[in-house]
DNA sequence: TGACTATATACCGAATGGAGTATATAGATC
DNA sequence: GATCTATATACTCCATTCGGTATATAGTCA
Protein backbone atom coordinates (compact mmCIF):
# COMPACT_ATOMS: atom_id res chain seq x y z
CA UNK A 1 0.00 0.00 0.00
CA UNK A 2 1.71 3.43 -1.10
CA UNK A 3 -0.20 5.33 1.26
CA UNK A 4 1.55 3.95 4.13
CA UNK A 5 4.52 4.33 2.91
CA UNK A 6 4.06 7.97 2.72
CA UNK A 7 3.27 7.74 5.80
CA UNK A 8 6.01 6.42 6.80
CA UNK A 9 8.05 9.31 5.42
CA UNK A 10 5.89 11.78 7.55
CA UNK A 11 6.56 9.86 10.64
CA UNK A 12 9.45 11.62 11.70
CA UNK A 13 9.55 15.01 13.34
CA UNK A 14 12.54 16.41 11.43
CA UNK A 15 11.62 14.29 7.92
CA UNK A 16 8.10 16.60 8.13
CA UNK A 17 10.03 20.22 8.72
CA UNK A 18 11.47 19.14 5.68
CA UNK A 19 8.65 18.10 3.97
CA UNK A 20 6.84 21.37 4.87
CA UNK A 21 9.54 23.92 4.02
CA UNK A 22 9.92 21.90 0.23
CA UNK A 23 6.01 22.88 0.04
CA UNK A 24 7.43 26.49 0.09
CA UNK A 25 10.33 26.16 -2.67
CA UNK A 26 12.97 24.37 -3.45
CA UNK A 27 15.67 23.74 -1.29
CA UNK A 28 19.79 22.11 -0.50
CA UNK A 29 20.65 20.89 2.54
CA UNK A 30 22.46 23.67 3.92
CA UNK A 31 19.27 25.73 3.66
CA UNK A 32 17.74 22.34 6.01
CA UNK A 33 20.76 23.01 8.04
CA UNK A 34 19.76 26.37 8.87
CA UNK A 35 16.41 26.61 9.02
CA UNK A 36 15.94 24.06 11.13
CA UNK A 37 18.70 23.90 13.46
CA UNK A 38 19.74 20.25 12.93
CA UNK A 39 23.31 18.85 11.89
CA UNK A 40 24.34 17.98 8.28
CA UNK A 41 24.22 14.71 8.71
CA UNK A 42 20.53 14.14 10.28
CA UNK A 43 19.39 16.14 7.36
CA UNK A 44 21.15 14.35 4.78
CA UNK A 45 20.23 11.02 5.86
CA UNK A 46 16.64 11.87 6.35
CA UNK A 47 16.79 13.67 2.43
CA UNK A 48 18.27 10.02 1.67
CA UNK A 49 15.31 8.41 3.24
CA UNK A 50 12.54 10.52 1.83
CA UNK A 51 14.69 10.16 -1.49
CA UNK A 52 14.99 6.62 -1.83
CA UNK A 53 11.00 6.57 -1.68
CA UNK A 54 10.00 8.99 -3.99
CA UNK A 55 9.07 11.48 -2.12
CA UNK A 56 11.63 14.24 -3.36
CA UNK A 57 14.21 14.50 -5.88
CA UNK A 58 17.37 16.27 -6.46
CA UNK A 59 19.48 18.15 -9.22
CA UNK A 60 23.14 19.23 -8.71
CA UNK A 61 23.73 22.83 -8.87
CA UNK A 62 27.77 23.28 -8.85
CA UNK A 63 28.23 22.27 -5.10
CA UNK A 64 24.39 22.10 -4.20
CA UNK A 65 22.15 19.75 -4.70
CA UNK A 66 19.19 21.06 -4.78
CA UNK A 67 15.92 19.25 -3.51
CA UNK A 68 12.34 19.19 -4.44
CA UNK A 69 8.93 17.60 -4.25
CA UNK A 70 8.03 15.37 -7.20
CA UNK A 71 6.91 17.22 -10.08
CA UNK A 72 4.46 15.01 -10.65
CA UNK A 73 3.60 13.71 -7.09
CA UNK A 74 0.67 10.77 -7.03
CA UNK A 75 -2.74 12.01 -5.73
CA UNK A 76 -2.11 10.63 -2.32
CA UNK A 77 1.03 12.31 -1.69
CA UNK A 78 -0.55 15.84 -2.70
CA UNK A 79 -3.64 15.62 -0.89
CA UNK A 80 -1.25 14.44 2.16
CA UNK A 81 0.91 17.31 1.00
CA UNK A 82 -1.70 19.84 1.21
CA UNK A 83 -2.92 18.20 4.41
CA UNK A 84 0.14 18.52 6.03
CA UNK A 85 0.08 22.44 5.21
CA UNK A 86 -3.15 22.57 6.57
CA UNK A 87 -1.75 21.43 9.84
CA UNK A 88 1.48 23.15 10.05
CA UNK A 89 -0.42 27.02 9.93
CA UNK A 90 -1.44 26.37 13.91
CA UNK A 91 1.85 24.62 14.62
CA UNK A 92 4.46 27.37 16.27
CA UNK A 93 7.71 24.73 15.38
CA UNK A 94 6.28 24.67 11.25
CA UNK A 95 5.79 28.61 11.44
CA UNK A 96 8.89 29.54 13.07
CA UNK A 97 10.82 26.95 10.43
CA UNK A 98 9.23 29.28 7.76
CA UNK A 99 10.25 32.62 9.73
CA UNK A 100 13.99 31.44 9.50
CA UNK A 101 13.54 30.24 6.09
CA UNK A 102 12.51 33.76 4.86
CA UNK A 103 15.44 35.13 6.81
CA UNK A 104 17.70 32.82 4.86
CA UNK A 105 16.13 34.01 1.50
CA UNK A 106 16.24 37.35 2.13
CA UNK A 107 19.69 37.59 3.66
CA UNK A 108 21.84 35.29 1.58
CA UNK A 109 23.24 35.39 -2.29
CA UNK A 110 22.68 32.34 -3.82
CA UNK A 111 21.40 32.06 -7.08
CA UNK A 112 17.73 32.52 -7.91
CA UNK A 113 17.23 28.78 -9.18
CA UNK A 114 17.61 27.91 -5.55
CA UNK A 115 14.45 28.80 -4.63
CA UNK A 116 12.93 29.54 -7.95
CA UNK A 117 9.27 27.07 -7.40
CA UNK B 1 5.06 17.06 17.95
CA UNK B 2 1.72 15.26 18.14
CA UNK B 3 1.15 15.47 14.02
CA UNK B 4 4.29 13.30 13.77
CA UNK B 5 2.78 10.93 16.56
CA UNK B 6 -0.41 10.76 14.21
CA UNK B 7 1.51 9.44 11.41
CA UNK B 8 3.39 6.81 13.49
CA UNK B 9 -0.37 5.48 13.76
CA UNK B 10 -1.14 6.24 9.95
CA UNK B 11 2.25 4.10 8.79
CA UNK B 12 1.43 0.51 9.09
CA UNK B 13 -1.21 -0.89 6.56
CA UNK B 14 -3.35 -2.79 9.12
CA UNK B 15 -3.57 0.41 11.25
CA UNK B 16 -4.45 2.49 8.26
CA UNK B 17 -7.07 -0.03 7.65
CA UNK B 18 -8.75 -0.14 11.11
CA UNK B 19 -8.62 3.48 11.06
CA UNK B 20 -10.37 4.08 7.66
CA UNK B 21 -13.08 1.26 9.05
CA UNK B 22 -13.65 3.41 12.00
CA UNK B 23 -13.99 6.28 9.81
CA UNK B 24 -17.36 4.53 9.13
CA UNK B 25 -18.94 3.15 12.39
CA UNK B 26 -17.37 1.76 16.09
CA UNK B 27 -16.66 -1.73 16.21
CA UNK B 28 -15.44 -4.53 18.24
CA UNK B 29 -12.29 -6.77 17.78
CA UNK B 30 -13.88 -9.87 16.14
CA UNK B 31 -15.40 -7.14 13.51
CA UNK B 32 -12.20 -6.15 12.26
CA UNK B 33 -10.46 -9.77 12.12
CA UNK B 34 -13.58 -10.72 9.98
CA UNK B 35 -13.63 -7.51 8.00
CA UNK B 36 -9.76 -7.16 7.28
CA UNK B 37 -8.79 -11.63 7.66
CA UNK B 38 -5.81 -10.60 10.25
CA UNK B 39 -5.40 -13.04 13.18
CA UNK B 40 -7.03 -11.82 16.50
CA UNK B 41 -3.77 -10.99 18.22
CA UNK B 42 -2.10 -8.64 15.30
CA UNK B 43 -5.50 -6.80 15.42
CA UNK B 44 -6.03 -6.19 19.06
CA UNK B 45 -2.08 -5.61 19.36
CA UNK B 46 -2.38 -2.54 16.77
CA UNK B 47 -5.67 -1.39 18.70
CA UNK B 48 -3.80 -1.22 21.80
CA UNK B 49 -0.88 0.70 19.78
CA UNK B 50 -3.37 3.25 18.55
CA UNK B 51 -5.45 3.50 21.83
CA UNK B 52 -2.45 4.12 23.63
CA UNK B 53 -1.73 6.87 21.78
CA UNK B 54 -5.65 8.66 21.77
CA UNK B 55 -6.34 7.61 18.64
CA UNK B 56 -9.28 5.47 19.59
CA UNK B 57 -11.33 4.86 22.59
CA UNK B 58 -13.41 1.78 23.61
CA UNK B 59 -16.16 0.99 25.74
CA UNK B 60 -17.14 -2.25 26.84
CA UNK B 61 -20.75 -3.59 25.92
CA UNK B 62 -20.87 -7.62 27.36
CA UNK B 63 -17.85 -9.53 26.17
CA UNK B 64 -17.27 -7.55 23.14
CA UNK B 65 -14.92 -4.08 23.37
CA UNK B 66 -16.00 -1.29 20.97
CA UNK B 67 -13.26 0.50 19.32
CA UNK B 68 -14.19 4.36 18.05
CA UNK B 69 -12.71 7.24 17.00
CA UNK B 70 -12.56 10.01 19.60
CA UNK B 71 -15.26 11.82 20.38
CA UNK B 72 -13.59 14.96 19.97
CA UNK B 73 -10.39 14.25 17.90
CA UNK B 74 -7.88 17.25 17.57
CA UNK B 75 -8.20 19.57 14.27
CA UNK B 76 -4.90 17.69 13.23
CA UNK B 77 -6.66 13.86 13.62
CA UNK B 78 -9.89 15.15 11.72
CA UNK B 79 -8.10 16.60 9.01
CA UNK B 80 -5.99 13.52 8.18
CA UNK B 81 -8.59 11.51 9.03
CA UNK B 82 -10.89 12.91 6.23
CA UNK B 83 -7.45 13.14 4.29
CA UNK B 84 -7.52 9.30 4.68
CA UNK B 85 -10.89 9.00 3.80
CA UNK B 86 -10.28 10.84 0.50
CA UNK B 87 -7.35 8.71 -0.63
CA UNK B 88 -9.14 5.53 0.44
CA UNK B 89 -11.91 6.07 -2.27
CA UNK B 90 -9.64 5.26 -5.31
CA UNK B 91 -7.30 2.40 -3.36
CA UNK B 92 -8.84 -1.51 -4.12
CA UNK B 93 -7.85 -2.60 -0.34
CA UNK B 94 -10.01 -0.08 1.37
CA UNK B 95 -12.85 -0.72 -0.87
CA UNK B 96 -12.73 -3.96 0.04
CA UNK B 97 -12.33 -4.30 3.59
CA UNK B 98 -15.39 -1.65 3.36
CA UNK B 99 -17.42 -4.22 1.45
CA UNK B 100 -16.65 -7.05 3.72
CA UNK B 101 -17.96 -4.37 6.50
CA UNK B 102 -21.11 -4.27 5.16
CA UNK B 103 -21.78 -7.91 4.56
CA UNK B 104 -20.79 -8.30 8.04
CA UNK B 105 -23.53 -5.76 8.96
CA UNK B 106 -26.02 -7.40 6.99
CA UNK B 107 -25.46 -11.02 8.34
CA UNK B 108 -24.62 -11.04 11.64
CA UNK B 109 -27.54 -10.28 14.61
CA UNK B 110 -25.33 -8.03 16.67
CA UNK B 111 -26.92 -5.19 19.00
CA UNK B 112 -27.67 -2.06 16.79
CA UNK B 113 -24.89 -0.24 19.18
CA UNK B 114 -22.54 -1.30 17.88
CA UNK B 115 -22.84 -0.20 14.70
CA UNK B 116 -24.23 2.63 15.69
CA UNK B 117 -22.14 6.29 15.23
C1' DT C 1 -18.38 -23.05 40.37
C1' DG C 2 -16.98 -24.42 35.69
C1' DA C 3 -16.91 -23.93 30.89
C1' DC C 4 -17.10 -20.73 27.13
C1' DT C 5 -16.28 -16.37 24.46
C1' DA C 6 -14.00 -12.16 23.43
C1' DT C 7 -10.08 -9.75 24.13
C1' DA C 8 -5.50 -8.55 26.06
C1' DT C 9 -0.78 -9.36 27.38
C1' DA C 10 3.95 -11.54 27.95
C1' DC C 11 7.61 -13.16 25.64
C1' DC C 12 10.65 -13.94 21.74
C1' DG C 13 13.08 -13.02 17.39
C1' DA C 14 13.93 -10.50 13.30
C1' DA C 15 13.87 -6.12 11.17
C1' DT C 16 13.95 -1.24 10.99
C1' DG C 17 14.72 3.38 12.62
C1' DG C 18 17.28 7.19 14.36
C1' DA C 19 21.32 9.52 16.27
C1' DG C 20 26.26 10.18 16.43
C1' DT C 21 31.22 9.76 14.79
C1' DA C 22 34.19 9.26 11.28
C1' DT C 23 35.18 9.15 6.55
C1' DA C 24 34.32 9.39 1.55
C1' DT C 25 32.97 11.71 -2.72
C1' DA C 26 32.13 15.31 -6.27
C1' DG C 27 32.61 19.65 -7.96
C1' DA C 28 34.95 24.36 -7.62
C1' DT C 29 38.92 27.11 -7.18
C1' DC C 30 43.58 28.13 -7.03
C1' DG D 1 47.29 18.43 -8.67
C1' DA D 2 46.05 20.41 -3.85
C1' DT D 3 42.63 22.29 -1.28
C1' DC D 4 38.10 23.75 -0.05
C1' DT D 5 33.06 23.25 0.22
C1' DA D 6 28.81 20.77 0.13
C1' DT D 7 26.94 16.52 0.60
C1' DA D 8 26.71 11.44 1.18
C1' DT D 9 27.86 7.07 3.23
C1' DA D 10 29.67 3.43 6.53
C1' DC D 11 29.66 1.92 10.98
C1' DT D 12 28.01 1.40 15.64
C1' DC D 13 24.69 1.59 19.36
C1' DC D 14 20.22 1.72 21.24
C1' DA D 15 15.27 1.79 20.95
C1' DT D 16 11.15 0.61 18.73
C1' DT D 17 8.23 -2.13 15.78
C1' DC D 18 5.98 -6.06 14.05
C1' DG D 19 4.67 -10.71 13.80
C1' DG D 20 3.96 -15.14 16.00
C1' DT D 21 3.09 -18.44 20.02
C1' DA D 22 1.43 -19.10 24.28
C1' DT D 23 -1.14 -17.65 28.09
C1' DA D 24 -3.98 -14.58 30.95
C1' DT D 25 -8.15 -11.92 32.00
C1' DA D 26 -13.00 -10.42 32.20
C1' DG D 27 -17.57 -11.20 31.42
C1' DT D 28 -21.44 -14.67 30.35
C1' DC D 29 -24.10 -18.60 30.84
C1' DA D 30 -25.30 -23.11 32.46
Amino acid sequence: MQLAEIYQCFCDPTRLRILHLLTQSPLCVCHFQDALGEPQVKISKHLAYLRSRGLVQTKRHGNWIIYSLPDKPSDELALNLQCLQDCAQSDPMFRKDLQRLEKLKASCCEPAEVFAK
